[in-house]
DNA sequence: GCCTGAGTGTTACCGACGTAACACTTCACC
DNA sequence: GGTGAAGTGTTACGTCGGTAACACTCAGGC
């Protein structure tokens, strides 16, 4: 596997021509920005976790699947993950990142076969809770109740905001946008620039972005050669928050 | 507004080559179709509704918008809602359409700017109760909370799906899966076929699937070519469902 | 009856993006 | 050090769908 360290940029540098320059009217994105992130941490962790069994994840290993009928919730505890699904069309789809301190699986809800699936990006440590029991915690302990709605409800905004996206912005402004989603789930300060700690194939973006991986090539050179993203020496994408968030608004 | 009664089929019928003919595979679509149809009736209702007033809205009346923040949940009595948003750049968009005996309004459990809006699509009564005492109430009975969960998950299900369509369908499958959760939501038996009791005009249809009013006028026409919906003699939609399901699978 | 406005039907044109094909870089492993 | 695999960069081509422009149908008000 090839690392992207010090990605080649090409002497000959294309023509900006193919990616649209115009800025596009912005979403009414909904302040979806910072996501899931810890909403379970505290009570809600103390409440259901203790004296279960954290279970470990390789990277690219399958925490559940698309089919899958087991209806428990993961806890993670550690790592990174991504939730989406299988289309149709054999192709990936993610949907979501999420990070420590998130859940995962919450689809199972009500339905029995999962239609998504989460799959480590990293090493990732996750507890899994049966759904039953999530709710019974949640009974016994209404003051949980706000926190289980809201992360349904955020998951309902993001999700939305998707729907937003796809149906206004190029790929070079959804690109954007998912960068900024990735910097505010996962992303580490790094002097004014913010880092992505993780290492994600081309193809990988495309799948949230929701365009072929060569496109998501062109894109991310267009906004490097804008000054919006770099490499860091490790090959971990570099973003300036400012810049992507003038240009995706 | 001209009633679109025995819509004039023009004599000379276009060819078909610009409506994609080949079968599409089929989406991971997840059973969402039943939608949240009635979650709320029954025990909930009686739970929360009694003693509170019900507003009537007209048809075209917006129930709540972008942008308020007033955080209550409408429980619709009566009527057909749609529930959407309006995107950057001016147009509308909607996501879902609910019916009496559903809720609109659950984004507000976690923001308190509303990112989205409902308007009734006919005459439409609605109990309009505080998300505070929702959630009061939830947790008074804790037997409520599994629906309150469902109505959560199966939106988050919805929504989902549409991001898969928007992934891989082209203009006329989308517009079969709308037109079959427009069957499954508001449907009513007509014999073998199914008719939609509600006047949408091609510009509404074109908001839930995502593409242009001109492209939507194209593909009904189509599918009425294919013999998958015809129009009531009151300008209603009629769809064979066994065919739109065949084909957008 | 006539006019206006809303809704629908149709087409030509063009741009964005998927497809396909291929070159190049780096790393792991032998 | 060589080889293959994974990942990235780039282009030519075709197509779907947005844009624009316009014709037609119908209902209601005058």
């Amino acid at each position: 596997m090839a690392s992207p360290n010090q990605p080649f940029v090409p002497s000959a540098v294309k023509t900006e021509s193919e990616l649209s320059l115009e800025l596009n009217d912005s979403l009414t994105q909904a302040a979806v920005s910072t996501a899931l992130v810890s909403v379970f941490r505290g009570k809600f962790c103390d409440a259901i976790l203790p004296n279960r069994k954290t279970i470990s994840f390789k990277k690219e290993q399958i925490i559940y699947d698309v089919g899958d009928n087991e209806r428990t919730l993961f806890f993670l505890q550690e790592g990174f993950v991504k939730v989406g699904t299988i289309t149709s069309d054999g192709h990936e789809l993610i949907y979501d990142v999420r990070k420590g301190g998130d859940v995962v699986g919450e689809l199972c809800a009500s339905e029995t076969r999962r239609p998504d699936r989460a799959v480590a990006l990293e090493q990732t440590e996750a507890i899994p809770v049966p759904f039953d029991d999530v709710m019974e915690v949640v009974r016994k302990q209404p003051d949980l109740l706000a926190r289980l709605v809201d992360v349904f409800c955020r998951a309902l905004n993001e999700a939305y905001a998707q729907v937003n996206t796809l149906a206004v912005d190029d790929t070079a402004h959804r690109l954007c946008k998912v960068l900024l989603k990735l910097a505010a789930k996962i992303g580490q300060n790094s002097g004014s620039e913010v880092e992505i700690p993780t290492y994600l194939t081309q193809e990988e973006i495309a799948q949230m972005v929701v365009a072929r991986r060569e496109r998501i090539s062109t894109a991310l050179n267009f906004l490097r050669r804008k000054k919006m993203i770099q490499y860091t020496n490790h090959g971990h994408l570099l973003l300036n928050l400012k810049a992507l968030e003038t240009y995706s608004a």
